[in-house]
DNA sequence: CTGAAAGCGCTTACAG
DNA sequence: CTGAAAGCGCTTACAG
């Protein structure tokens, strides 16, 4: 990669320039406190002047560590695309690990063949541990194997399955923020509060429902609750279903912003206004929140934080401690659609 | 990352196991010929009974190269995200590079600091070469330095810039593709045909509009063209702006699939009919024109085939090729719209 | 066809 | 604080 043909400088080269041994170069380096200040600067000059960059493959070998993460994208590319959480997610935790200098790079694994060969990616050393989205039952088999492989990994919202203890997860407490949603529409007077729920696969999704069950408590009626796939498309079909059921409601809790909003065109669109006729409110804060007409009310999930707390738990596992499960706090953001 | 704390298996395990030295090994491991056939099933043998898994650290090391390759997304993520040419673009170069047995990794490089880790990662030998897509002006510094490196490169579509016989290219013959489709739109009567154009800093876009230009020739009229931004919204947004300067027109000739949906929603918005009172087509033949009512009528972009010429050029670039462009013919595709 | 050995470019005890 | 040296786990001429 030396641009021409020029072998390539080595610590070696460095050493000479600067008057002193290749264990002293490397020293610096690595920023060892064994070094004299001259030797460190006359290091540090003969480095700018070569131009020098230290092999990554030679120092991994000696390491055995690659300093580099991934971010596993075990869904199809489709579904995580189109989900600004993801992004954000993404965005985070790469912004995160930059801050600590490790390398990050995203692997796709949406089928079986991808599976295969991210597991011997991964396996094989190329990276010191993984990060993870919004497992669902799709990618668990991956996981697993990485999980049996002892390979450090930390998820955002504890996986479908089996994992205790074996991997570190970080996620937003859905219960609390289920419940701080249906508080304030309680709150504001409603009384007859419909739900849209995610898939009943997802953590988010059962405990979200949970909190509304708890919130409903004897009013439940099941009627009032319909499923969703945390689409926009989704969150419409599902408020259609239920105005066919009844008209009798005068709140949906949607288990996510894309469902709100989903439930939202669906409202105006059968001349209904919201809040005053129906108050809507979602879960997440994201994009969708504020795409809105009225923009949503709605629960905020401390992405910014949860991906900075996923990197900490990684880098903890990779440096030998125990698999760590952390719960963040949520809150609520009043907007205009209840 | 060998499940428990075990020493790492080496190719001397190996060796010993299958009675053999650790170079004949390395020479099964390789593929190379000059092995016997009871050597190699001794090896292979031993290999399967211990689990052994080569070192990518110490083979790169020794062999100085990575055996991986980058796909560059050198553009904000939410463009690209929402982007399905480019979701085919990353899928099938994957794929291509998997029958080759070599790894990719994605890499973003949206602001300026992700930039400079990007080629510093990259230039540091981690991969052997990169993959791009759709460089615009934003992302022409780092390419520029990757170029300026020595860095084997490849994109999809020419570059923004001056970077002529210095990276690879392949891309679909925009002049040929917008020409089917204003033939097949003058074919089927139509004489006052505006057009939505792609942006002008994009290659397809330029070579779309000359095309449409040369297709109108005397008849072209300025008040026909608007400018867009390859979104549906932008679409739709220019067809907007083009109703209110005038109602004279019979087709719109869209420089991709996305505005030509948009363009659609517009119309419809407007009470006009699709094909009957205007006539839309649009380029690219991706996710969007199936997803319009009536379906685009479209000029299909073969990305199966362009990835996997990106890939083989790649690899010959790697291989000590100079680097080459390729241009591969379109095909129209008639559907409900045009 | 195969073994012994050098070499890839670092890091890190070990002496001093 | 620093140098000499071993070691990380492969690959690949070089002999044979």
């Amino acid at each position: 990669m030396q641009g021409t043909g020029r072998k390539r400088l080595t610590i070696r080269d460095v050493a000479t320039v600067a008057g002193v041994s290749s264990g002293t170069v490397s020293r610096v380096l690595n920023g060892k406190n064994w070094v004299s200040p001259e030797a460190r600067t006359a290091v540090e000059q003969a480095i700018r002047k070569t131009g020098y960059r230290v092999n990554p493959h030679a120092r991994n070998l000696a390491t055995s560590k690659s300093n580099t993460v991934a971010f596993l994208l075990n869904e199809s590319q489709h579904v995580l695309f189109e989900d600004p959480n993801f992004a954000h997610l993404v965005r985070g935790t790469a912004r995160a690990l930059a801050a600590l200098e490790v390398h990050s790079v995203l692997i796709m694994a949406g089928d079986a063949a991808e599976q295969a060969r991210a597991f011997a990616y991964i396996s094989a050393g190329h990276v010191d541990g993984v990060l993870l989205a919004f497992t669902s039952a799709g990618g668990t088999p991956l996981v697993e194997r990485l999980v049996d492989a002892g390979v450090p990994l930390v998820s955002c919202g504890l996986p479908v399955g089996d994992f205790e203890g074996r991997l570190g997860s970080v996620a937003a407490d859905d219960l609390l923020g289920a419940t701080q949603v249906m508080e304030h529409l309680l709150e504001r007077g409603h009384r007859r509060i419909a739900t849209i729920t995610g898939p009943a696969d997802t953590p988010g999704g059962i405990a979200r429902f949970e909190a509304y069950s708890r919130a409903v408590g004897d009013r439940f009626d099941e009627r009032l609750v319909v499923g969703g796939d945390y689409s926009r498309a989704g969150g419409a079909h599902a408020t259609h279903a239920l105005l066919e059921r009844t008209r009798e409601f005068d709140a949906i809790f949607a288990a996510n912003d894309a469902m709100a909003a989903g439930a939202i065109d669906a409202l105006l669109e059968a001349g209904l206004r919201v809040p005053d006729d129906v108050a809507v409110a979602g879960f997440d804060d994201n994009d969708f929140a504020t795409a809105t007409d009225p923009q949503l009310t709605t629960v905020r999930q401390p992405f910014e934080r949860i991906s900075i707390e996923m990197v900490r738990l990684l880098m903890d596992i990779i440096g030998g401690e125990q698999p760590a499960t952390l719960t963040l706090p949520t809150t609520l953001v009043v907007r205009g659609s209840a």
